[in-house]
DNA sequence: TATTACGTTCAATATTGACTGAACATAGTA
DNA sequence: TACTATGTTCAGTCAATATTGAACGTAATA
């Protein structure tokens, strides 16, 4: 176990964050738990660690991956499953919820306005306004996060 | 009733779309609701529009109200609320976001790096990095979104 | 073949939180 | 005062879903 005290409170609060997300919190604590640790982990280590049923580690973990946040991998002379937190996990994330904005952005775009009052129509491009800003801003970042993925040398980053 | 079919479908949408953002769905119906009226609504307007309990709306309509998302209106000679959709909704919920966001981000920079093996540390600061990209974009938009509010000429509207 | 080690699935349980009806509080009105 | 119109609160119900234990499938190994 290679994380203090503090590390537990972060894998917490990952599981409250990703809950308000939308995913179970045991999927979140997972994800959380996986950023901290150094080692591929097995579904035995995973449910270990997090104190819960290798029930919901198998069916979280195959969640998660689906999204593309962890990778599983494999040990030579092992065939049990190993995840790690994937390299991209970043900007899959922002790509998840960049994916629920575009849905809301066209629920506002097929709305007919022709048959609505003058006022309702401009308030309606109003959000449709706000919200392309939105969109246009996340993935501008997303580009940009896109293109500094890997550094060329071991820069010690910030901004 | 001023709104088509497809206005119905919004209302629903908007009632899901909130939903995965962590409010009541009925929040979400309502708030979507007031988009497309021309007119303020009663409680009871509300509640007979949308077919569920005045207790609903009652607690719902507060909710966004203490989001900022709706505001509470009179009318001369009606002691009964009235509500309407927020001239700065679309500023509003974008402010939740980043929000929620920062929240996020501060449980990333509490961290304690120091403990954590070298490649830990890389992959926090990476994560730590591009929520910061995201954040200021999401800082930029809303500046831009809120020098645009009021566009100059046709100012017929508000209420 | 039997056995073990693993991952998955599923029926059942637990938990959470939305939603409601009914009781309540308050203020206007007769 | 009594009566009505409104908004709020709250205990209880209900639905959705997270979580689990146990059963299952499969493949390696002996």
């Amino acid at each position: 176990m290679n994380c203090s005290r503090t590390c537990g409170d972060f894998v917490e609060s990952m599981g409250l964050f990703w809950e308000s997300e939308g995913l179970p919190r045991i999927a979140g604590r997972l994800f959380g738990f996986l950023i901290v640790q150094s080692e591929p982990c097995s579904l035995d280590d995973l449910a270990a660690a997090l104190g819960v049923s290798k029930a919901s580690i198998s069916t979280d973990s195959r969640r998660l991956e689906q999204l593309g946040l962890i990778t599983r991998v494999g040990k030579p002379g092992d065939r049990r499953d190993y995840y790690v937190v994937d390299a991209d996990a970043p900007i899959t994330s922002l790509e998840l919820r960049l994916r629920g904005l575009r849905r809301a952005e066209r629920s506002l775009d097929l709305l007919d306005l022709s048959s609505l009052p003058p006022v309702v129509q401009q308030r309606i491009q109003r959000f449709e306004h706000a919200h392309h800003r939105i969109v246009r801003a996340l993935e501008d970042a997303l580009a940009q996060i896109r293109s500094e993925k890997f550094p060329p040398a071991s820069l010690s980053e910030t901004l």
